[in-house]
DNA sequence: CAGGCGTGGCA
DNA sequence: TTGCCAAGCCT
């Protein structure tokens, strides 16, 4: 029953051999550059991370070019990847690597646990990453890996079994190649023990797995108890002028927090005179369903003149550039797209990739 | 502490 | 089409 060897050293040793090796953010022991990916990996998988982190690593290269850079530029960086919030607190943790830790990024657990962003699970995998320390992660990959193999089941979000999947994760650690270990335990989860038909034939801890032995994989780990997603709707306003949209900021809470967006009114309520209907359309998030019913309007807006919300007016050409919303950015496209066959000055395909590549972001201007 | 917080891929 | 989920954290 009992394997020869430890499930960590088949971890390591599978890792080493089968596990992946070549990602951007490996082969480096700079803190700076394994937090920007643990942080950008956080729910999201990591075929969508890479355009996003060799963008944003050439626009920063350093927690100081990071912590000196305007909140708005990270946020351009950050656009569509979502869960926007990592990168507010990404730049809060830069300026307080620079003024409590004298710009050197640190890598101990204790020290990254007390950063803004980053929670026990990150932590330990930038100190195992960066220093070696011997810490346990517990992300997705792992909870599935170790559930699994553990044999525990339950709702995987609750507080008694995410307990369980923590001890077990620290039971499981090996007393070095933490790195190896850590980075197989993902790669693991990521390429073999995966949510549907995992391929256990070629798992190095196949022979001791509870699910596996006791024919428990499908129900391994349990479902996550599902909430029921209300439907919200809103309206939209593309204001147009010259070549250019009017944005206003949104607030630091909530969803889309601190990008830039279309002003906003109630579904149900008249669009302004002149307002010209757009194609609905739907964006499902997580939690809710939006429906979005955007109108075109040329000319001015005057219920936003004597608004306090910041707004600006951004060109249709710097769009790929600004900080704002995934469906919002999609939107904004497709009117660049009509309006230049109008005949419009925007938005030519020229000035489009010219600016696509520069990162550039919206800066205020009211 | 349960729920808020994005987006895209996949079956 | 619809549901599920991914290198979680914060309040």
């Amino acid at each position: 029953m009992p394997s020869p060897e430890s499930f960590s050293a088949r971890v390591v040793r599978w890792q080493r051999r089968h596990g992946r090796h070549d990602l951007p953010w490996q082969g480096t022991r700079d803190a700076y550059r394994i937090w920007l990916s643990e942080v950008m990996l956080q729910q999201t998988q990591v075929t969508t991370v890479i355009p996003y982190y060799e963008r944003f690593l050439a626009r920063f290269p350093s927690v100081a070019a990071l912590a000196a850079a305007p909140e708005d530029d990270v946020l351009a960086l950050w656009s569509g990847l979502g869960y926007y919030a990592r990168a507010r607190n990404l730049h809060r943790a830069a300026k307080s690597v620079m003024t409590d830790h004298a710009g050197v990024f640190p890598t101990t657990f204790d020290a990254l646990v007390a950063l803004p962003g980053i929670g026990r699970s990150t932590a330990a995998a930038i100190a195992a990453f960066a220093s070696g320390e011997l810490r346990a992660i517990l992300d997705g990959n792992v909870k599935r890996v170790i559930a699994r193999h553990a044999g525990i089941g339950g709702d995987p979000a609750s507080n008694a079994v995410v307990a369980s999947l923590w001890e077990a994760a620290e039971a499981r650690l090996p007393a070095r190649a933490i790195e190896s270990y850590t980075q197989g335990l993902m790669d693991l989860g990521a390429t073999v023990c995966v949510v549907r038909e995992p391929a256990c034939a070629t798992c190095p801890v196949a022979l001791d797995c509870v699910a596996r032995g006791e024919d428990r994989i499908a129900e391994l780990p349990g479902r996550k108890r599902r909430r029921e997603s209300p439907r919200r709707a809103i309206a939209m306003l593309v204001t147009l002028r010259a070549g250019e949209v009017l944005l206003e900021k949104r607030p630091a809470k909530g969803i889309w927090g601190g990008l830039w967006s279309l002003p906003e009114f109630p579904a149900d309520q008249k669009p302004p005179a002149g307002a010209r209907a757009l194609a609905p359309f739907t964006h499902v998030f997580t939690h809710f369903t939006l429906d979005v019913t955007p109108w075109e309007i040329k000319g001015t807006v005057p219920f936003l003149e004597k608004g306090s919300v910041p707004f600006f007016w951004l060109p249709l050409s710097e769009l790929e550039g600004a900080a704002l919303p995934a469906p919002v950015k999609k939107l904004l496209r497709e009117v660049r797209s009509a309006s230049a066959g109008e005949g419009t000055c925007a938005g030519t395909p020229r000035a489009r990739s010219r600016r696509a590549t520069r990162g550039a972001s919206a800066s205020r201007r009211s």
